[in-house]
DNA sequence: TATTGACTTAAAGTTCACTTTAAGTTGTAA
DNA sequence: TTACAACTTAAAGTGAACTTTAAGTCAATA
């Protein structure tokens, strides 16, 4: 019989470990998206299945939901499996929402692009007078 | 000989054509990103140049540009042609930063995809017990 | 044993990008 | 001519996501 004694990180530890600050841990704990566990004297500690559940928290946050919809989601994934149809719900959405802005921002990076390669061509500039933005654009297809 | 009469916005209908409210137009205004007309009685007025000018500044808006480098692009174009080499640059780090973003992103996505997956994967459950999350990600050579 | 660094809490402060408010002016339509 | 919508300004307020401060506790090291 062998005794499996956990990793456990303190605030410090954790917060490199995830990338986030101590006091951001303790304003997600505030938040309801986490809950460390104590020592004896009152101090916060974390487990290896921890890092992996913030990490995951980050990844969800990183496809735009706010800190108010991961705690929907924390309190539904507390309520255990008869939540999962909600859940499934919330991150399709999220999904969505994720795909409508991603299609967005390829459109403005793609005028970015074309600004990049007009001023590139002006800077080279062969002729005095030059193409301006708009009509460099309609060559294109671009814009609007 | 025929004279040209440019179209005058309101900032009411300037607002609608370019999808912003008139205070957040105001506020750009103070920002130093827009400088509108005024008729003799003070009220603002825009013409169709400038529709095209704030469309591209919510594109480079769009791109993760603050309102403050918004601002010294505004000020580096306000100087004339020879600030172009300095307004390309901090086109380029934007683009730059940009590309970073999207790759992260696009990472946040694939996890939120497979967490769908397998909430649907799971909810379809022909099997018991199933595979923990963070496994069905190795599976894939995703996550981390 | 004294100091140092890491922790504890609650509350206040910060930044960004707006939005709202308040008080007043102007132009048009009934 | 009176009502009403749209405009004007400066200043205050908002919401999100933290960050900082203040005042104190605790554990390890010189």
């Amino acid at each position: 019989m062998a005794t499996v004694t956990e990793v456990r990180y303190s605030i410090g530890d954790f917060a490199k470990a995830v990338g986030l600050s101590a006091p951001t841990l303790r304003y997600y704990e505030n938040e309801g998206l986490i809950e460390p566990h104590r020592l004896a004297n009152g101090r916060r500690y974390y487990e290896a299945a921890d890092v992996n559940w913030v990490k995951f928290l980050l990844h969800l946050k990183g496809t735009g939901m706010s800190i108010s919809e991961l705690k929907q989601y924390v309190v539904w994934r507390a309520a255990g499996d008869q939540t999962i149809p909600q859940r499934l719900e919330l991150l399709k959405q999220v999904k969505a929402d994720f795909l409508v802005q991603f299609t967005e921002v390829q459109h403005h990076l793609q005028i970015l692009n074309d600004k990049i390669n007009w001023y590139e061509e002006k800077e080279a500039g062969v002729t005095q007078d030059h193409e301006d933005f708009a009509n460099y654009l309609q060559r294109f297809g671009h814009q609007e």
